[in-house]
DNA sequence: CCGGATCCACTAGGATACTG
DNA sequence: CAGTATCCTAGTGGATCCGG
């Protein structure tokens, strides 16, 4: 992308994370090392060249690491420097102020599971977790089920293994199911388990909090 | 811009954010309310169609609102909306991640003093400005000479009235000055004034922070 | 199958001239 | 002053192909 050309810490930073893709490829990164591949299958709609490129140009501009074997060599990965982790801020900015874009629905829109390691515990924020420290919930929605386990106060969302077992089973629509994880109730979505996990999930979720963004 | 297709917070944020000026002309109305020759004058660079466009777009998706008068007349401005200034975190953590990135120099680049608003809190960020209350700074550097006022614990930065008086002056180029607003010292700043109040200035922008960024 | 490179059609952005 | 209209170029999207 051409600068800017401002003296202006805004428009510096916007100079290097503005290009097409780029907060996209961040996003990925900041959620779990990946290939190349990794990549593109989470980044449906991207041509194979600009992927390249702008890895080539993140990388030169020290916010991402190759991983794995030099240059020419396959089964490499990429990975954010500490440089690249420093986005974070950003992206979960961006992330607030984007969740009520989600309330019109899906549409056409792609959608991947493992986005929810961002999306979840910035959904739950306000809400208190203490009292479900240990509880293990499995997610089936999108391309592939994960697990979120409250561990510490927080919310940790990972691919779910298999076979797997869970106190808490949720199933729907990744739309319902985002509904779901704002409100606690709405339909489309189907939870099962223990009654006494069941209902101390819900009604964790119900908790009136600060509405995200 | 054309949409990512994702159902993810930060694809939609970046849908409605991620076009090419945009991010900047929010940070100008961040700053202030400003006519379309404000925003022109601010931004060296754009094309004016392509600001025209922005504007537009922005007030369909009701971030921005004209304020004064309606579609056909003049002296109109541009104002955000609360949902725009919503947008305010995000920007504020690009400008810190953005931060380190004025070390190099300003360069070729263009330089507005108003940009300070938005840049020396920042910079001050983590400084106790307890000690400082009602301290006045006027700043001479830029196209516009403004002022410096701690009040309620906050530096506020506005257009210094003419003629202005101020316990404090500071003159430099841009690049020095905001060295000196990081460290408190380094080459090529002027400051004069009351001797004790020159030295509590120092005092404070010298004294150990958590570094922007 | 992974990690790209190449080619081509298209669209968004940049520069400038012009108008109510 | 506040934009529109135009032309041109650079960046993007999509498909295909290639080497390890």
């Amino acid at each position: 992308m051409r600068s800017y050309g401002q003296f202006c810490p805004v428009a510096r930073a916007v100079d290097v994370l503005g290009d097409r893709w780029t907060m996209l490829i961040l996003r990925e990164l900041l959620i779990r090392d990946s290939r190349y591949s990794d990549l593109r299958d989470a980044l449906p709609g991207i041509a194979t060249n600009l992927l390249a490129e702008r890895l080539r140009q993140l990388e030169s501009d020290g916010l991402v690491e190759r991983v794995g074997l030099p240059r020419p060599a396959s089964a490499a990965a990429y990975r954010l420097t500490d440089r690249g982790r420093a986005v974070e801020p950003v992206i979960h900015a961006l992330a607030q102020w984007g969740a009520p874009l989600l309330s019109p629905g899906q549409g056409d829109d792609a959608f991947r599971s493992h986005w929810l390691r961002l999306a979840a515990p910035l959904l739950l924020d306000g809400t208190d977790l203490a009292q479900l420290e240990g509880l293990t919930v499995l997610v089936r929605t999108g391309d592939a089920p994960v697990l979120f386990v409250v561990e510490a106060g927080r919310l940790d969302v990972r691919p779910a293994p298999s076979p797997c077992s869970a106190e808490v089973e949720m199933s729907g629509e990744p739309s319902a199911l985002l509904d779901f994880l704002r409100t606690g109730g709405g339909p489309g979505v189907t939870v099962t388990g223990a009654a006494e996990a069941v209902r101390a999930w819900r009604d964790v979720l119900a908790r009136s909090r600060t509405p995200a963004g």
